[in-house]
DNA sequence: ATGTTGGTTTAATATAAATTAAACTAAACT
DNA sequence: AGTTTAGTTTAATTTATATTAAACCAACAT
């Protein structure tokens, strides 16, 4: 997909390829992300990636959208020209985290209807929806309160 | 899919699955944990399943399988019986926590990878990476110190 | 106003994942 | 031994998701 690249690079490319999925990620966004890697520079155009990783147009926009949104990567124009560039964004971790924990919640809300909609004498489904709520519970409140003192690098 | 479900149970069905499903699992696992709550029943039989959610035989073993694995059910058996019964599992949260950060220590790795083959003059690039890698760095120290404050409910 | 650049949108296609039907197996029962 | 029960496995089909090709659009250039 990315031309030039020898075995372990390639074994690379595919595993974050793999792992970025269980984000949510396209296989494409991977290669998107390796390519910044690869590619010795910084700073992306449109045309070099659809040239470059031999992928369509329609694929490079809409996973530069989703990595966009997701805060992977970062787009910006210089002044006065049209086209856009593109970089890796500086990942606010912390914020990201952030997002999480509000599916976290979704999820414990969910839960937490399941005990409502499920009946008292199903004690062991209880227990098993209870589990799961009491811990998020916990989490939800203790993980933010964690992320506060995380710091991130200076550079 | 779950028979004589009202308007509200089914909106809560349609939920559950959709968010079993950000945690990998097919929508027939999560109507399989609705079906529990709705069922009024701690205990159930494979063939209950099969004839009550209509689905076939082999989609109802295969999730349970999936779900017996991650922990969300528990399979056993009647003394002499060769037939299953199946119920939730008391889900131990602290160990399930602990395997996924098997997974956030896997890319983690892989972004430190990605520092290394990238070049030290991809300034960005890296900056990205390290911003990555340096806060999982730190949330793999600091979270299993956490859990180890989480206390499940008597019960 | 016409053409070109830098994409985006839409509809069709390809690829991957979930489900099914049907054949199979191992354990118990007759 | 032959039959039934309780699933499992395998190959085919369906469904969902990602990608593509092609038409389109807005902004600037000519």
């Amino acid at each position: 997909m990315i031309k030039n690249l020898n075995k372990e690079q390639l074994r690379f490319v595919e595993k974050l390829a793999r792992n970025l999925d269980s984000l949510g990620l396209s296989k494409i966004s991977g290669v998107i992300i390796a390519y910044f890697i690869f590619s010795n520079r910084d700073e992306l155009e449109f045309d070099e990636l659809v040239e470059q990783l031999n992928v369509s147009k329609a694929s490079i926009s809409n996973n530069l959208r989703t990595l966009e949104k997701i805060g992977f990567i970062y787009r910006y124009r210089k002044s006065g020209q049209r086209k856009s560039y593109y970089q890796l964004g500086a990942l606010d971790m912390k914020t990201m985290m952030m997002e999480r924990m509000k599916s976290i919640e979704a999820f414990r809300d969910i839960m937490k209807k399941g005990v409502e909609l499920s009946s008292d004498e199903n004690e062991n489904t209880q227990r098993f929806l209870r589990g799961i709520t009491h811990f998020y519970d916990w989490l939800l409140q203790e993980f933010p309160a964690m992320l506060e003192y995380y710091e991130k690098p200076e550079s």
